[in-house]
DNA sequence: CATGAATGAGTTTTCATTCAT
DNA sequence: AATGAATGAAAACTCATTCAT
C-alpha cells in the first residue's frame, strides 16, 4: 500500500470531519465516524488532530475569527465573540447601513470557506452568542415598534429575543443553501437583512384583544 | 396489591419522558432515566413503547394532531402536515387575519400541554415540515415584497424559506419562555405574527449593488 | 442460561476486582479485566458500580472507617486521615502503648476484611497520608536519637520521613503475608512495632567520617 | 550534512528516558514523549532499543551491575543480584561495618548517575531481588533480637522479609531526595543504616500477649 | 404484567509497536 | 540510518434494547 502524503490525510480528515459535522453538528458527530469517512484508523486521526475539539476549531476557526474582526471593526470594538458584555451607540438609522455592511462581508467570507461557515452557523454555542448580542441590540428598536402596546417588560425581553434568534436563524438558513452563486447569495443576505432594517424603523399596530 | 392500571402507568412514563426531553433534549435523554422517573423498570417501559423513537411521537403527536387540525380548518383543507403537496388560495389579505387566528389558537393549544409543545418546537422533523409549508406559503408576498429586484426565482425560493424558518424559530422562542402567563404569550405571538403580516403587505427597496 | 442474583454478581464482581486490584493497583487495574474475572460484560458490571472508583471505595472504605475511628479515638482527635493538618501531644513513652494498640488493632481489622486491607495498604494516596503523619511525629524522637551529630534541618527531614516509609512499608509487607493465623499476625505486627518504639528512646552513635 | 553517531542518539535517547521515566514512572512514561524528548522519531527510537523494557534495563543495567559488583566483592560472592541461592558467613559485627561500606558506596554509585538510581529505585522488579537477599541475611540477626519469643519459623521469616523491605524503603525515600548534596546524603545512609545495625545487636523485649 | 440482569455496540482518547518509504 | 504514517488493542464509561424469570 502506497505511502500517503501527510496533508493528503489532513484534507480527507478535514473533508470527512465537515461532512459528518454538517449531518450531525458537534455533538452527534463521531471521531470513528470521521475516521471511517476519511479512510483511517481512530488512532492515525488523532496523529493529525489531538481532539475532537481541535479538530472543530482547525475547521471553524479562521472563518470566526474573520467575523470577530470585522464585527468589532464596524462596531468600534464594541460587539466581540469573546467578551459577554458589549457596549454600542447606535444612533439613528445606521444600524441600516451597519446590517448591510455586515451581510456583505459575511458573503465575502462565507465564499472564503462554505462549509467552515456552514458548521459554524449550526453550533450552538456560536448562535447562542450571537442571539445574545443581537437581543440586547434590537431592543431599543422594539420597544419603539410597538409604542405602549407592549408595556411590560418581560414581554419586550422575549420579543427582542426572540426576533433576535429569528433573524439569525434566517440568516443561517440562507447560508446553508449550498447551490448560490456570491451574487446570489448576496442578495438574499441584503434583502433579509434589509427588511429586519426597514421594520426596525416602523410602528406596528396591535390588534385590540 | 392493587394492580396498577395501565393506564395511570403510561401517562407516568410520558410525565416523567417529558421532563427528560425538555431537560436534555431527544438524544441525551435516556430511556433508563426516563423510566426511573416513572418509577418504573427499563423492561417494563419497553412494554408500553417499542422504542424511544415512539415514546417521543406519542408525547408530541396529540399537540401536532391539535395544531394540524386546526390548520386544516382555517386553510379549507389547503395544508396539512402529512402532504407534502399542498394548495393555497390566498386572496388579498385574508392571511393576517389567518396568521393571528393560527397564533391564537397556537397559545390555547399550548397551554393544554405546554411541555408537549416545548418538546415539540424543539423537533427537527416537525420544525422542517412546518417550515416546507410556511415557504409556500409565503412565496407569493415575498415575490411581490421585493418587486422586480428579485426576478431569479432560486433567490426567491432561499428567501421565502429563510423567512419560513425565521418565523418558525421566533415563535419557539416565545413557546420556550416558561414564565409567560397566558395573556402575555398570547401578546407575544400576536405581536411577533403581526410583524410578519404587516410586513408581507409592503414594498421593500433594495440598494443598488 | 440461568438468572442470576443480584447478590451473587455483585460479591463475584468484588471477589474479581480484589484480584485484579492486589495484583496490579488502582491505576493498573482494568474495568475490563474485573469484568472478564467476573464473567460479565463491562456494561453489566457498571449497572452494579457507577465508576471504578466506586468500586474501590466498596472495598477499602469499611477497612479504611475503621482504622481512622480507632486511631481518631487514640490519639485524642488529634490524627485522622481526612485532615492534612494535625497535632499531637507526646508526652515521654506513651508512644510505645500508643504504638502497641495501634498495631493489635490494625491485626482485629485485618482479619475482618484481609484483602480489602491489602489493597488498602497498597493505595499510594493512603500511604501517602500515613507517612505524613508519622514522619511529623517522629521528627522530635529522631533529633533525640542521633543528638547533634545531625544539626542539618535537612538531613532530620529527610531521616524522620524515611523512617516513617521505612515502618509503614515493613508494617504494609506483614499484612501482605497471606498464610499467617491472627496469633501470628499479631505477634510479627507486635514486634516490629516494638522494635521501632525501642529504638526510639536510644541514642545511636554515628561513627565519624 | 555531518553524520550522526549512533552513540551520541543513543545516550541523547537515555537522558530523555531518565526525564520521563522520573516524572512519570515506568507505566506512564510515553515512548513517544521519550522520542520526542531525544528529538528523534519513534520509528528511529525502536533501531536503538527494541522496546521500552530493553530501554529501561539499559539504563538502571550499569548502575545495578556496579551495585552488584561491589556487593560481590564484599561479601566475598557470597551474594549476588543475578543468583536467588546465596550464602553467607557473618561472624559477629562484621556485618556492620558491611553496611557502614554498602552505604558509603551506593552513595558514590549514586553521584555517578542520581537519575539511573532513583529510576531504580521504584523500579518494583529490582527491590524484589534487593529485598530477598536483605531478608536472608537478617533473618539469622532477627532470630537472635527476639530470643524464644518468636519461636515460629514463618513468623520468623515473615519478620525477617518485613525488616528487609523495611530498610530498602528507608534507603530509597533517601535516594529520592533530589536537593541533598553527597555529604549530607552519606550522612543521612549512614545514619539509616547504623541505626539498623544497631538494631541487630540489641535484644528486644515483646510484652506478654 | 412486571422485573432487572444482560448484551453489544457505542463514546473519546492513548500508546507500544510495526513498516513502507 | 532515519522518518513518520499507520495499526490494533487498550483505557473508562454509556445506552437502547432484549429476554429469562
Amino acid at each position: 500500500m502506497a505511502q500517503v502524503l501527510k496533508e493528503e490525510v489532513r484534507s480527507r480528515i478535514i473533508a470527512s470531519a465537515k461532512k459528518e459535522l454538517l449531518k450531525k453538528g458537534y455533538k452527534d458527530a463521531s471521531m470513528r465516524e470521521i475516521a471511517k469517512g476519511a479512510d483511517l484508523t481512530v488512532g492515525n486521526l488523532y496523529r493529525y488532530f489531538d481532539s475532537k475539539e481541535e479538530l472543530v476549531n482547525t475547521i471553524i476557526g479562521t472563518t470566526l475569527e474573520k467575523i470577530d474582526r470585522f464585527v468589532k471593526e464596524k462596531t468600534n470594538e464594541g460587539i466581540s465573540l469573546n467578551k459577554s458584555d458589549f457596549s454600542l451607540d447606535v444612533s439613528g438609522k445606521i444600524i441600516a447601513y451597519m446590517l448591510k455592511d455586515i451581510g456583505d462581508e459575511l458573503v465575502e467570507i462565507y465564499f472564503e470557506s462554505p462549509s467552515a461557515m456552514q458548521i459554524l452557523m449550526k453550533d450552538e454555542a456560536v448562535s447562542k452568542r450571537m442571539r445574545k448580542w443581537l437581543s440586547k441590540l434590537i431592543t431599543y428598536f422594539v420597544s419603539k415598534m410597538y409604542g405602549d402596546s407592549l408595556l411590560n417588560a418581560k414581554v419586550l425581553d422575549v420579543l427582542s429575543d426572540s426576533f433576535a434568534l429569528s433573524i439569525i436563524s434566517g440568516i443561517q438558513a440562507c447560508f446553508l443553501y449550498k447551490d448560490l452563486n456570491k451574487k446570489e447569495l448576496k442578495l438574499c443576505i441584503r434583502a433579509y437583512l434589509g427588511t429586519f432594517a426597514f421594520l426596525l424603523d416602523q410602528k406596528i399596530e396591535l390588534g385590540e384583544e
